[in-house]
DNA sequence: AACACGACCTGGTAGC
DNA sequence: TGCTACCAGGTCGTGT
């Protein structure tokens, strides 16, 4: 489910649900969510602890406990992770913490890519480091990006999902971001004209812009899930329709073994 | 070092 | 109505 503005959206509502609240007991019900360790291990090192607040980096959701420690959330393809009764548990639901005012912090994660862990903070620098830049930060600039892209040959649509460069993009907004600065998905990056990098690198930050506020806002009940997709989405998932610039059919490709969308009269190869 | 590809999983839907 | 095949918003490990 989630790129960036989703999690952006459930580290925030989860800061909000939970913050200051302990967590009593910690229960998973299968292993492979707090892998490499065994479930009880983490269960032991969260029972007892309070939730001093959340945060988010990449694609991960982190949440900070009162001893130091880092709980670290990724929420895979299909995961969700929120504060509310124990009603709104379910089959999906892979991990769950009764809390000290008798709601639970639920994760829910059906096809099990995602995963929970424990950092100290040592470990927590080292796991950031394996991250490029946020989009968001000023770190990123047009010129960052084109130093980054001229040192590559990825395909474009490769390179941005590519989280040791840029964080947070994922398969739909990838596709869109190409699409509004009329980058084919095939070209290598180091084949990008100057003006190209600079539509991208603002595409970037306009649409993850948008999107984040959009996820946040759709996101105000717990249980439900935090979406942005449906908003701005020019091209993803549009095989065959036309396209919303030049009504051209909307094309598919098979792309690092992901689906690629593009309009092939916008979206021209270098 | 950089890149390609299968593996990891469940569930929903389209097509016969 | 099954049943099958394919598809899904993400990483990982391993091979060249």
């Amino acid at each position: 489910m989630p790129e960036l503005p989703e999690v952006d959206a459930v580290a925030r509502r989860l800061g909000e649900w939970a913050a200051g609240r302990t967590i009593l007991e910690a229960h998973f019900s299968r292993p492979q969510t707090t892998r490499p360790l065994a479930p009880v291990k983490v269960s032991r090192q969260l029972k007892g602890r309070t939730v001093v607040g959340t945060a988010r980096r990449a694609k991960n959701v982190l949440v900070t406990l009162d001893d130091g420690l880092t709980l670290r959330v990724h929420l895979g393809m299909t995961g969700n992770l929120y504060v509310g009764d124990a009603a709104l548990r379910s089959a999906a639901t892979r991990a769950w913490f009764p809390l000290d005012d008798g709601r639970e912090m639920i994760f829910d994660d059906s096809r099990l890519f995602g995963r929970m862990q424990i950092f100290m903070p040592t470990e927590l620098a080292e796991f950031s480091q394996q991250y490029g830049v946020e989009p968001l930060s000023d770190e990123f600039t047009s010129a960052w990006l084109a130093e980054r892209m001229a040192r590559s040959r990825k395909p474009a649509k490769v390179f941005l999902l590519d989280q040791a460069q840029v964080v947070g993009l994922g398969n739909i907004w990838a596709a869109e971001a190409l699409f509004a600065a009329r980058v084919h998905p095939f070209t290598p990056v180091n084949a990008l004209a100057t003006r190209q990098v600079r539509a991208l690198h603002g595409a970037i930050r306009e649409i993850l812009g948008g999107a984040i506020d959009e996820a946040y806002r759709h996101y105000s009940m717990p249980g439900t899930t935090a979406e942005s997709e449906g908003f701005g989405v020019a091209i993803y998932n549009r095989e065959g329709l036309p396209c919303p610039r030049c009504r051209r059919a909307v094309e598919r490709i098979a792309q690092a073994g992901r689906s690629s969308y593009f309009c092939p009269r916008c979206q021209k190869a270098a």
